[in-house]
DNA sequence: TGTACATATGTTTAATTGTTCATATGTATA
DNA sequence: TATACATATGAACAATTAAACATATGTACA
């Protein structure tokens, strides 16, 4: 695929690129997932993209935490806290377990630390 | 650490579920990455949390693209697609060349596609 | 150098969204 | 059941931002 198109620049007379790209194109075309998955995809990343929200899901890396521990240690009020928290299982970022009085949140599995791992990793290059 | 927190978290006493909760936060408070880290961990993935990034990103999953092909492919003005590939540029998120009147972009490295990926796991469970 | 094509960027506007405040629901216990 | 504590939720407001439009910059070629 990228070696194909490699081949195709080097070409030089115009109207053969003008052709190649557009054979490029639908290819591209032909292999985009649906605009609704693509949706969804970007739905789930923009869930990650808050510093409220990531904060509370990086202190959840290896804890279970109830809503009135984060909001202590992230300094946020309550309201806010669960507003956020209520987005997070609605992702099926985090789970969560009712034990008396309190709720306690968890990452719901291995792919939201994955992804986690490799933002941090990004970042940190 | 879980495992010590499902240690404490058997005890029936309020007094030391108290006490135990407050030694969690104060250890996770240790854990946690510095904000300005999060902060762009977040912006990272904003960056991802858009339905039109993502459909670029994901066209150029298999092959280099220039402007104007993704301005076709996916039906955006070209202005649109030109300021989003500024911001994706700015993250790093993509590399380009200059190729005459062309400039082609592509992902930048395995972390965006390894982000992707793993995202595109979550969304299709 | 002038013209056409490809890309970049500044500005404005409409829509989205995180927080706050107020209030409701749920749970344990006296 | 009355009270206190923990969490959830509805509504309003302020801030962010993607798209559109106009225009500028950059490149090739006659």
């Amino acid at each position: 695929m990228a070696a194909e198109h490699a081949d195709r620049t080097k070409r030089t007379t115009p109207d053969d690129d003008g052709a190649a790209r557009e054979d490029i194109v639908e290819q591209v075309s032909r292999q985009q997932p649906d605009d609704e998955i693509l949706y969804d995809l970007a739905e789930l990343f923009k869930v990650f993209g808050d510093s409220t929200r990531i904060k509370i899901l990086y202190a959840m890396f290896e804890n279970e935490l109830c809503v009135n521990d984060i909001a202590k240690l992230l300094n946020l009020s309550q309201s806010s806290v669960s507003h956020q928290l209520r987005i997070l299982k609605s992702s099926k970022l985090v789970k969560f377990r009712r034990e008396g009085k309190s709720v306690y949140y968890s990452l719901d599995d291995e792919h939201v630390r994955a992804i986690i791992s490799m933002g941090m990793e990004h970042v940190e290059e």
